[in-house]
DNA sequence: TGGGATAACATGGGAATTTATGGGAAACAA
DNA sequence: TTGTTTCCCATAAATTCCCATGTTATCCCA
């Protein structure tokens, strides 16, 4: 799980140190590396781990092989999409297009959002935080919004299926 | 897994160095070897490894043994697929027919789409990714559409609950 | 609860290796 | 021969590896 924004410095390489407690949830992965995409959806890199890449091979292998869309999300999903992986300090290098993709110069943020975590160029990223958390208030001031978020699910209906969360009732250490 | 797009450039021999990544993915194939399609579906050329060749060589298995398709696909994809064996530095000699399929003079672009990936004239490729990625923000930005793709299964929650998946995805070197 | 010792982390720079690509010689075919 | 194809070597650029250093966070003990 990746959580909490911290910022980090490309040096001359374009080399990055990934956040410690990001390599830390990626520990159990095949390769020591990260999966990363410029995504079209704006001027930043979606990043994650084994599990944020297999959710994208899954999510196009799930579409008809010669719908239009698939086609579409094999270019510009898996086509962009890089393996980068660890040097030993636990930095990764950002490729040239990556880095204008992103309008990284020096500082970026990185933006942990569970499965997966975003990297953005510094500036950006804070002054798109306080948008979006000012929206957010807005939006939560709304009844509707504020029940599709909270939506009738609770902890113990998510206990049911979590060990660990079972074992946290039960009053064990985790 | 064939991932990312790269640009290599054919000399005068039409010689193209494979992207260093692909050839990886390639190792445990029994042949030191790609297998090449000129795509009748445009200008580009569809390659893969074992998996490639055995994918096709399955589906056309499955349709009836007297099945129109089938003849014409055993033509069309079989008759015109060919076997290119890598030189000692990772290079294959396109076909003068495929460099005239797909246009190639000089500079080319290799896609990765998972389990095959596509050789393209590098210009042509780079304004088709501009198009698809825009038209792909578009598409997604429509509900329906947007959940096409992703359609409620989030492999993420499966995967806290279900350690047989977790090892299922630990155990396999993709 | 300080505050020094120790470990972990982020970052810089140079060396060594890998990759991409060009060109020539040897083997082969027409 | 003449034109192709295959193999081998050379080189430049890009990438990766390795070590050094300052800084921050964590631990431990008085």
């Amino acid at each position: 799980m990746f959580l909490s924004t911290s910022e980090h410095t490309a040096d001359a390489k374009n080399r990055v140190s990934v956040p410690a407690s990001y390599r830390e949830a990626l520990r159990d992965d095949p390769y020591d590396a990260i999966y990363v995409l410029p995504h079209f959806d704006g001027p930043f890199l979606e990043c994650g781990g084994e599990q944020f890449i297999q959710q994208y091979r899954m999510d196009i292998a799930n579409l008809p092989r010669y719908d239009r869309l698939r086609k579409d999300l094999e270019v510009a999903v898996l086509g962009s999409i890089r393996r980068l992986d660890f040097d030993s300090t636990g930095r990764v290098t950002l490729p040239k297009e990556f880095i204008a993709h992103a309008n990284i110069e020096g500082r970026c943020a990185f933006v942990g959002c569970d499965a997966h975590f975003q990297i953005w160029n510094a500036e950006t990223q804070t002054a798109r935080m306080q948008a979006i958390r000012s929206r957010l208030a807005e939006r939560l001031a709304d009844p509707a919004e504020a029940e599709r978020m909270g939506g009738g699910t609770d902890l113990g209906a998510l206990m049911q299926n979590s060990e660990s969360l079972q074992a946290l009732l039960k009053g064990e250490k985790l």
